[in-house]
Formats: C-alpha cells, sequence, structure tokens
DNA sequence: TTACAACGATAATCAACATTATTGTTACAC
DNA sequence: GTGTAACAATAATGTTGATTATCGTTGTAA
C-alpha cells in the first residue's frame, strides 16, 4: 500500500478513493479468492481506471496483502457495544452471549471464505495463517481471558488455571460442523449454535465450581 | 478420465501409464494446489510426455476431479487390519485406538494439503465439499456406528441414541488444534491428541453408564 | 518381420491477465 | 483564470500456461 502525505494538496481525494479501492479488493478476493480476482474488475467495482489503481497500489499482491491482513482484525465496533452491555450480567448469561456470537462469527459467510483464501494463498504469504488465527480465533480467547481477569468470580485465580478453562471454553464450541462448514455442507441451526454454547458455559461454570468457587447457578 | 476396452492390443502398457500420470497428479494436486500444477510438470513427474498425458485424459478439469474423487476415499489397507485387530480388547482401549488414529489422520499433512486444495477449488467443483466430508470424516463416524452395533455392551441400544453418541465422540475430538493444523500453525503434540481421545473415549462409556450400561472401566 | 497405433519431442496456437505506455481531460490550489 | 498532477480510456507489452499440431520413433501383436 502507497501512502502520500497527509497534507497533499488532494491528499481527502486520494483518500477517498483509495478507501473504494481497498473496499472493492476486499469484497473481491474475499469472493472470488485471489486468482479469481482481476485488476481490471476491481479497478471497476471500485469506480475507479486501472492505471488510478496502479497509482495507490504498487501491485496485486501488495494489494492483497493489505486486504486480507486488514480483514483478520475483528475490531468489531457494534459488537463491542453489545459486549460492554452484556458485561453486568450473570457470568452464565455472557458466557452464552460470547459462546453464541464466536460461533455465528466464525462459521459466518464472510469468516468462512476469507478462512478459504488465506488457506490457498498460505503458500505465497506465509504468514497469513498465523495472522488470520490470531484475529479470528485468539483475539475471542484473549478477550475472554482478560474479561475473567477483571469479574469478580474469577479475578483472584491462578492465571494459568484462568487461561486454562477459558481456552476450554472456546475448544467446546469448535467441532464437526466446522469442517461441514469450511466444506460448503449446511451450517448449523440457531437451536444447535446455542446448545453448544450452553454445554461450554455450563461446563466452564462447573469447573469454577470445582475450585470451590460459587457460581451461581448450578443444579446441586 | 478417458478409458479403452479391457481388451485393447495394448492395455496393460496404457494402463501403466495411466496410473503413473494419476499418482503423478494426486502429488502434484495435493502438494501445489490446482493452479499451481502444470500439465507439462505433471508429465515430466509421471514420466510421460505432455502429449499421451492429453491421450489419457481431456482435460486438465478432468485430471483434477478425478484424482481428488479418489484422494478422498479412505479405504486405507493396513489401517483396516490394525482396527480389525483391535476390535476383541475392552471397548475402552478400542476408543481410545480410533481417537488416535481419526486425529492422526485428520490432521495429518496430507489431509490438511487436500481439505486446502479441496476449499480452493469448491466453487468449480461444487460437489467436492460433500465429498470430502463424507470420505474423510462420516466414513469414520458411520464405521465406529457399524462397530457398536456390532458390540455387545452397545448392540441392543436405539440405534438413534447410538448414533448420538458416537457421533458426539467424534465432536469430542475436534477443536482448536484444528484451526491451528489447517492454517499453518503447530500440530498438536502427541500427547495432547492422546488425552483428547482419552476425554472423548471416557465420555462415551460415561454415556453408556448413564443409560444403564456397564462399561466396565468407570470411576465408581 | 511388419503394420499400426501409442509415444516422445518440440513448436505453434490461443486466451487470460498483470503491468506499462500514451494521450487527452478534469478538478483543485493559488 | 491558470498550472499541475491525478485521473480516465484505451491500447500495447509480456508472460504464463493450457491445448493442439506435426512428425519422426518405437513397442507390441499378429
Amino acid at each position: 500500500m502507497r501512502d502520500w502525505s497527509p497534507d497533499h494538496p488532494r491528499a481527502k481525494v486520494m483518500a477517498r478513493k483509495r478507501a473504494a479501492i481497498v473496499a472493492a479488493a476486499e469484497q473481491a478476493f474475499v469472493r472470488d479468492g485471489y486468482a479469481g480476482s482481476g485488476m481490471e474488475s476491481i479497478a471497476r467495482e471500485a469506480g475507479v481506471s486501472i492505471m488510478t489503481l496502479y497509482r495507490h497500489v504498487r501491485t496485486k499482491d501488495d494489494l492483497f496483502a493489505a486486504v486480507i491482513e486488514s480483514a483478520c482484525h475483528p475490531v468489531d465496533m457494534e459488537e463491542s457495544a453489545k459486549i460492554e452491555d452484556a458485561m453486568k450480567k450473570p457470568l452464565a448469561d455472557i458466557l452464552l452471549f460470547i459462546g453464541v456470537m464466536f460461533q455465528e462469527r466464525i462459521r459466518g459467510p464472510k469468516t468462512t471464505h476469507l478462512l478459504r483464501v488465506v488457506m490457498t494463498e498460505m503458500r505465497r504469504f506465509p504468514h497469513l495463517g498465523e495472522l488470520a488465527y490470531n484475529g479470528l480465533i485468539n483475539a475471542h480467547v484473549e478477550r475472554l481471558d482478560a474479561f475473567l481477569s477483571t469479574r469478580e468470580e474469577t479475578s483472584d485465580m491462578p492465571a494459568e488455571r484462568r487461561r486454562k478453562i477459558g481456552h476450554d471454553f472456546f475448544e467446546r464450541l469448535i467441532g464437526l460442523d466446522d469442517y461441514r462448514v469450511l466444506l460448503g455442507l449446511s451450517a448449523p441451526s440457531e437451536q444447535s449454535i446455542r446448545s453448544r454454547a450452553e454445554i461450554a458455559a455450563q461446563e466452564l461454570l462447573a469447573e469454577l465450581e470445582r475450585d470451590g468457587r460459587a457460581p451461581g447457578t448450578q443444579e446441586p
């Protein structure tokens, strides 16, 4: 990604065009993959001529790398807001919410396509795999750990132990359905997603109880 | 894949060459993907001229489809033998064996590469996803179900219930590690694989116990 | 041996696509 | 208004790789 000084005479127009290019490229790459997307059609979808496209990016590889890297960042605004909002509810509810959200995201169409593209181009861009794992999965694991470290029920437990039960929580959200989705078979039902999240949450709370903590809502 | 009558004058030579072509193509496609494998290099690796290659297959697409379809069939001979051998041991041992074997296969380098190729070419060949899921995953689930239906401990239980606990067994063998492997990060340790298989086996036996069956080796 | 079809080697064809060159137009700062 | 640099439109270049054509060679069945 080429960039100019921010006080360039026509910086605003160029920034707008660049944004259009990146957006169009992301859509194209995630939808049709690297080989399936032509520079000409990307330019057309961005409402820009091909020469303008090449004034903004040095090569197709550069454009691709930039797009995928940005697409792997899960800094979703509305979602963050919803999470903030949910933080005050009982732990069980929060876990359920996180569990459902994570599954919907990891198996949603955009992530699915992105994962396929990353797997295809992993040889050409060796760091893409780690990037995708960190952005699409690890980020959630660490976010949960950070949350648990602030939560009354779990703030004073050994960090290692906390990390493990958090990790196991996500572990239980992954299953055969993930292979089904990646391979283009039918996506799991909403009820199936919910049930999986319930089990994972229940198990985490049971672990806390085993540690002598009081999760509050377990069968006696 | 073109084929000739088996009583063709030079059928044997041609069959040998065809086998070499398919073998070379499978190796190339699984290693380098569809776009990454050239017809010329496939021919060279098969020890055959490019024109001979084209006398055996109509087009690159045909060759690819044939190769992937055959590669998704998990009819492993030595493995079947090992399974037959293990069938007489206690159920817990058998489950452990199956659990370890399944994980090693599903996350092994060949399957991993195959899955990536399938995901890449799924748009071009829409049935590939189902093919891969059936061959690489469903086949194991159904094989376990068939086995359980012959096993004394489980032969007389409702088929639906049996199917479910068998399915759940594999469900527990899948986890974050699968994403890690698909994305090219470090593969899970042998010990981690074993531990996961143990938990899955334990849970299956616990379910049986809950049904009022006697698995034999559970903590009281 | 002999005829024939498969084979090998190599060049030719063909299309797709990334990248560059050319040229005239346009929008913005001054 | 005017100059300048980004822009659009289009053609040109170059490469890659699949597929085909040509033609002389060779193995095999009769």
